[in-house]
DNA sequence: ACTGCGATGTCCT
DNA sequence: GGACATCGCAGTT
């Protein structure tokens, strides 16, 4: 695989971008890398699929009842990751949007690993296909080994971080209604890349 | 290709 | 006690 990607080239994106409309965001994200340095090595992915969550109008936000232990950092302030751990086995990894005191988040659902794949392969299994490697929320925290551990961290930081991707080719978008959820079902906040193979679901 | 289902911890009613 | 922003495997068409 070609990779012309120098992890020093990348920094992170800054507070101002996770201030926006988180709808924004959720759409804004779509090709920007997404770095998480791992025993010294860079596991450097691309985002391909964004679901956004709102407390206000959104029955399947988790902070749509209010605030608790496990969704509190979404009430934090933005540029803060959010995990949360579910069906007994799986995390799930969001990016906290809006101001603090509003609960919001973008969900990465999928991404396209570019760098340090050998790494992934050990965390996700030996014979996954690079395909399969990072196509799903679950996936990708566990290629990229986000976990509890990453409740909470700054995007602002070295470790875990997001990068903009100046040279991306043109793409296009989109944009449809959310999945795996059974409730607000209806709400066209699902964002992915038109023909992105490594999206979750076609 | 599609469909059903078990795994298994934590939160919520 | 049920639901859950999931995944992978087994079985079927």
């Amino acid at each position: 695989m070609t990779n012309d990607l120098n992890i020093n080239s990348l920094t992170p994106l800054s507070l101002s971008f996770y201030k926006k409309p988180t709808l924004k965001i959720a759409e804004l994200l779509l090709g920007k890398y997404f770095v998480r340095y791992y025993k010294n090595k860079p596991l450097i992915s691309r985002i391909v699929e964004t679901e956004a969550y709102h407390e206000t109008g959104d029955p399947a936000c988790h902070a749509h009842n209010g605030k608790t232990k496990r969704n509190e950092v979404m009430f934090g302030p933005p540029a803060h990751l959010y995990v949360y751990f579910t069906y007994g086995m799986h995390y799930c990894l969001n990016v906290v949007t809006e101001k603090e005191g509003t609960a919001a988040a973008v969900l990465i659902r999928a991404i396209e690993p570019l760098q340090g794949v050998e790494v992934m392969r050990k965390l996700r299994g030996e014979k996954i296909i690079l395909k399969n490697l990072a196509n799903g929320p679950a996936k990708l925290c566990q290629a990229m080994d986000i976990n509890k551990k990453t409740n909470g961290v700054s995007l602002l930081e070295k470790e875990i971080f997001i990068a903009d991707n100046k040279s991306r080719k043109k793409f296009d978008i989109v944009k449809t209604t959310r999945i795996g959820i059974s409730k607000g079902q209806s709400l066209p906040w699902r964002f992915y890349i038109k023909g992105n193979e490594f999206v979750s679901k076609p």
